[in-house]
DNA sequence: TATGAATGAGTCTTCATTCAT
DNA sequence: AATGAATGAAGACTCATTCAT
């Protein structure tokens, strides 16, 4: 990811706006099935330039799985050590995935279906990362459970039941439908944490801590997402059609 | 799937292997990145002895998806019909589902990555099948609300939480594990039906109604899933790793 | 051409049959474009029993132009010695070529397009055989002169004017149309030999001669096509088309 | 004809180039026969700077077909429109055909030889531009009969003797033989029109007009054949060898 | 910075032919 | 007399990448 020393300023700009490109493409074709001439006509660059501004093809679907999972983990980190119920964590941390899932939608595409395209150490980082992200909501789990608010379980099954409800939803979700990242993950805890809950769980109480959390807090974006996102011209048909199989 | 006359009995069976080595080929390193060289390897066979069985690259995708979703959704049909509660329908249909998922993953994969990967009138009639699950799905949650089984609510989110449920599992499964599709299936009918649940459901009840119908049921197999599973000699590790992109 | 012994009596037959799909499929698709698959759909045989009837493709490619330019090379000797004019010879050898055309169009087709598909020493043969008709008609041309029916010319020059009028109608007749052989040498043949004429021959007069000839002569058939053809079930559509590039 | 963006000045000579070489190999061994690593070799690039500038192998087919029927139906418009007999148009309407003939002999054999291979579409529009030239040569044989140049006959067969008369000409003709474009259309239009010729018409006067004409006239070329023709160094043997299937 | 040209291994697929049965 | 299975070289074409300019 260091560049050889000499780029000017504008070379940050036009790398991001080819790692967009390329995750929008990657994400409609297929990684395997999307040729460097695509990016070429898709950016409008010529060949040499674009190499110029990717180093690699590959370099390119690295920095998509980074620029999802660094500011992802970044996010998890800070809502884990909030000093506020487990439950209301995970309840927060739903909520910002399924922001990452919509306005990031391209991308986490990518990062489902290609990851077993990433070269051997890549991939092993990349593993390591979700790992990473595994433990932590297990963890959260299990200090609900401690605390009375779900009834005990096997941790590493609540993380699962987690992950499938939310990892899912890309294949789905339409951005700029009537649901959003908000909406879907009240939902998604309501079911999740009604299934779980032990009897002293109060869960109407829930939605009212969320929103108290948001007035109040004044810490760095939970969600890490800054920028505005590139891909949200693209595709704004109302929700529809999950999968089957 | 009858070939255009002039083959033997032995045809239809090495097609068969042939399919299952693909699924196992495509659903490891991804259709586009699988070579037919790599096919010809695996199988033995050369590559026009190959294509003598398979016609197309394609054609091996085609077939892979139509024997997951073909017997699928006949079981689905099954199970919609009989005169049982919804709720226990769906119970039902979410082993199914995860029987499906744990003997054939590797075509679950394979399904799930590279749908889009067909041609157009291929893709069309995919998608239309799953559309006719979605909607199946759908409507035995509308059953169980109008039976007051669960709360009121959208159906259709309803749909869509128990297929992330569901349809995520083969991203974190090994089969050969401790759980298996029963032991899912209950755990993941205890959460989502305990977040949907009207007052009046007795879950305790659910779990002994499944016992209850399959010993006295005498119907043909649910699942639809009949020969033995040619995938299971490969890949039995523990369970492990699920996703966290 | 002799095949090994032991044969059938059906052998031959077949032989024949396959050799008209042949002519049908070259003449339509080109020689290369035509896969032995497709011969083998086309005559109902299976790949073996095609190979146990025509050695191997070129044998076919080689048969198709012997069964054209043997006969019309017999025909060609015949007229040539009878003993009437020069310039009635070359009227009844006109219509004799546009017979065949018109009869074994398909094989005739395949004669003007493939003939250099011929492996060497089967291409030396049948160019050694062109060599000899064009020289007949040369011949013919040569001894109109000398008996004052035709003007002084080059020969040679007359031949390829009879060739070019003659060869080229391939390219547009569609049999079945109003247009037969007879009629076309009647056409070709006034405007050619009225174009070459010397002051005295009187063209009308050569029609006639034609009439009385073919109501006398009782040798053997002129054109020497002797078989039904097999090809005329098919494009019976009116005449058309000729090309200009 | 223009490629997409991204070729610099070059690229139309090198693609030039190409299309000459495959015609000459295209009209040596057939369209179907010739692989690209033929092509390769002749030309002295590698398979993929040769596909650089063809596209492909098709395209190849359709640019030497559009190379010789563009400039051939623009020149016929021009000399149709010309404000002299018509029959003195036909003659050198004559004389520009094999002019192309004579200069662009392997291109006419493709066109002739290799029409069928294109894809349906430009296939027919190739049709059509037949269809264009013929209709363009039967309107000037009716011109010719309305004005009393030519007996009454049915101009569509007078068309077709035109073309039987030209058309077959590229099967024998050897360029830098003794005989050329003008020499040949001097004698077949010497015996087509006498042939055709009405009491009145005065063929020895035609050729005095040809030469007057060519002396006064100063429009663009007729034939349109502007560039030096690159086949031109091959192939440089007398006449000879016509065809008698 | 940026480009058009070139590479050559790689892609999927088809071919005429053979042979055991 | 006939077949289905198998072969492997060859088919057209695409690919990510490099490099002189």
């Amino acid at each position: 990811m260091a560049r050889p020393k000499g780029h000017g300023p504008n070379h940050a700009v036009r790398h991001k706006e080819v790692i967009d490109v390329a995750a929008r493409l990657f994400s409609r074709k297929g990684y395997g099935a999307t040729g460097i001439a695509e990016l070429c006509q898709a950016t409008g660059l010529s060949k040499g330039a674009l190499y110029y501004y990717i180093g690699s093809k590959e370099a390119l679907l690295v920095e998509i799985h980074t620029s999802v999972m660094t500011p992802l983990l970044a996010a998890t980190q800070r809502i884990a050590e909030l000093s506020i119920p487990a439950e209301l964590r995970l309840r927060l941390l739903s909520e910002t995935l399924l922001e990452v899932v919509e306005h990031r939608l391209e991308y986490i595409r990518v990062v489902e279906h290609e990851i077993e395209r990433l070269s051997t150490d890549h991939l092993g980082r990349m593993l390591g990362q979700r790992q990473q992200f595994e433990n932590r909501v297990a963890g959260l789990h299990s200090e609900a459970m401690r605390a009375g608010a779900f009834r005990q379980t096997d941790p590493r099954m609540c993380m699962f039941l987690f992950f499938n409800m939310h990892n899912y939803t890309y294949q789905w979700l339409r951005p700029g439908g009537s649901w959003d990242a908000a909406y879907l993950s009240a939902r998604y805890c309501e079911v999740l944490f009604g299934g779980l809950a032990a009897p002293g769980l109060d869960l109407a109480r829930l939605e009212e801590q969320v929103a108290e959390f948001r007035a109040t807090y004044d810490g760095p974006s939970l969600s890490g997402l800054a920028l505005p996102d590139l891909a949200d011209s693209l595709s704004t048909q109302p929700a529809g059609s999950p999968a089957g199989g």
